[in-house]
DNA sequence: CTTTGTGCAAAAGGTTTGCATTCCT
DNA sequence: AGGAATGCAAACCTTTTGCACAAAG
């Protein structure tokens, strides 16, 4: 696996950090590519699409891949959890540490229906597998 | 909102539930459908969405929106966690209750490499908003 | 009979990709 | 120069939907 590919620094991939970064939400890519379009008028969604992938891999911002059918990005990387509102689909950050102790009615004005907790990893079968 | 809606018994939406039922993994649409095929080879696609989505309404499974581009279903209804692999994109219930203790390399036989976790639920602004 | 459910195919999102061109380095 | 990145559009994949027909109650 090589990570070292050359990464040019390029005005669309800053300014779509610059934009993700001022967010306190978690845009999805169709919602930061019209707040990018404003200062870079000619940029595509493809794009957009591109660059948060190689932010991602480099590092810079996660993937939420939550529920829903479009994936929301975060350019904070340590580790938080998120709460949805399955009314507007809006995804806020949660920062009590002190959690998962039952489930609790009520969680910064949420009203709390549900928790979804997902480990992943590699799996014994893709363990054992010598190459890809 | 209306629950009162008239549910009837059709060979499709019992084939697909126990198909469902019979497994441990959690499929796709898709996967279920070539399963269910080989039971009632003139099912459509289009069913199999609409029956899953008929038996998520009615509690008797759940849908699994997790990472990835596909939803997953699972014929346990009671709360449980899940652990996916990143490669080849099984996911498996994760039935030991002991969890979040920070986060062990491993369980199950899985190198775990992180933990996605999101609660849910009605945001206050929506809480506040008189009607729909 | 009435109304729900089905099969089929088309449409609808969201995301990825091929290609010629542009632009970092 | 030379490879990486862009814009554009088409392709892709999963899920939803419209419609005429079938079938459950």
């Amino acid at each position: 696996m090589r990570t070292d590919k050359q990464r040019r620094r390029t005005p669309q991939r800053k300014v779509i950090f610059e934009e993700l970064s001022a967010l306190k939400t978690h845009p999805t890519a169709a919602e930061l590519f019209v707040i990018v379009r404003e200062r870079l008028p000619r940029i595509s969604l493809g794009t957009v699409y591109r660059n948060l992938e190689v932010l991602c891999q480099d590092g810079q911002i996660n993937k939420l891949d939550l529920t829903g059918s479009e994936t929301r990005f975060d350019a904070t990387v340590d580790p938080h959890l998120h709460i949805r509102c399955t009314k507007c689909g809006k995804v806020e950050d949660l920062m009590d540490p002190a959690l998962l102790t039952g489930l609790p009615a009520e969680l910064e004005g949420y009203q709390v229906q549900g928790c979804r907790q997902e480990y992943f990893g590699i799996c014994p079968t893709c363990r054992n597998k010598p190459r890809h």
